[in-house]
DNA sequence: TTTCGACTAATTCAGTTTTTTGGTCTAATA
DNA sequence: TATTAGACCAAAAAACTGAATTAGTCGAAA
């Protein structure tokens, strides 16, 4: 059962990173899978479905990632340049590998508005947890934690920009760079 | 002659605010201009031309407007301040007059490149100067003028973020609050 | 120098047919 | 009972076609 479906989204996540959503077809899935087209809706409820399940999988390894990553820095500024570093990098290698899904991103897909605002959830508290965190350490000064966490919030859709529009920048540095600034603006003044 | 070509430039800019760029048809834009089509032809190379000369004269007045706010301005801070402040309600304001263009903005004409190059050109050499100024002044610490710059300039597209992704969100007090944080990230300690 | 009507090649558009596609149903299979 | 697949359908997309528009040209007139 569980390989089947596995299977199924493991096929279908290739075409689509390869051809598209709309542009890869049920029978080709199916096709590829080794089993009749009518087999995968016993799977799934229809070909969003399988999509969504390849999102969800997607996001829920990308947090993880996230995750290991704060926990293994160490200061909380540490921690939150990492998590900026490593969703910056992810994302870039996400825009790679989806290529030609990026132009049919425009019509959003409900279940990407779901994930998508899942992932701000998460996010948010992860980052407002580790601004806390600093402030409970004396490191940065005590301030509106929602508001810092709206700006960084900001900075990485800037950061964010040149994935969109194919310009080549250095995104690892300009995290980088973008980061300590916004840590000069509230660390702790000795 | 001038009065000829204004004449035109105002009817097609109206017109393309009201219903894009293609959707515009010379024929439109010749009956309201009270001429025959090809006496436009005298004026502007073609169609593309016409466009480009609006786009020029809208980017000049975004250019007079955002030098005349920084010179209204007294510290290095409230002037870049200002300056981002302006440029992104100004920005707000365009996106709202040409809301049918922004979809077919995507089949990018190659004059908006050009455009969009020397004001990016602009954009730099201003800040620069305000930075340098603030330095000068002992307001802000020496720092890597460049590097700065294109922070605010990631800063400011994370702040453009929403105007394209129909958001509603505080732009005037989002933009405060970014630029005091990079200003604190800046400024001279005390 | 400036204007315009007549013209054209190229593109767009509306309407139609043909093909493909997502999804269902049923019967067979294991 | 759980799973598979082949035949099938309605709906959507693609391909085609001829008519209508459109951007742009030209020569003659004012």
């Amino acid at each position: 059962m569980d390989e089947k479906k596995s299977r199924i989204v493991a096929v279908a996540k290739e075409m689509i990173a390869l051809y598209g959503f709309k542009k890869t077809t049920m029978d080709e899935i199916a096709a590829k899978a080794r089993m009749g087209k009518s087999s995968m809706y016993y799977y799934f409820k229809n070909k969003e479905d399988i999509f969504a399940e390849i999102v969800r999988i997607d996001s829920d390894h990308f947090r993880k990632k996230l995750n290991d990553t704060i926990q293994s820095a160490y200061s909380p500024q540490d921690k939150i340049m990492q998590y900026v570093r490593t969703r910056m990098l992810h994302l870039k290698e996400l825009s790679n590998y989806y290529k030609t899904l990026t132009n049919e991103y425009l019509d959003h897909y409900f279940f990407i508005e779901q994930v998508r605002e899942d992932f701000y959830n998460f996010e948010n508290k992860t980052l407002s947890d580790l601004i806390n965190e600093g402030i409970q350490q004396n490191i940065f000064a005590p301030c509106d934690v929602d508001l810092v966490v709206h700006m960084i919030a900001i900075a990485i859709k800037g950061l964010e920009y040149p994935l969109f529009v194919q310009k080549e920048l250095d995104l690892e540095r300009d995290s980088k760079q973008m980061m300590e600034i916004i840590f000069k603006g509230i660390e702790v003044r000795a």
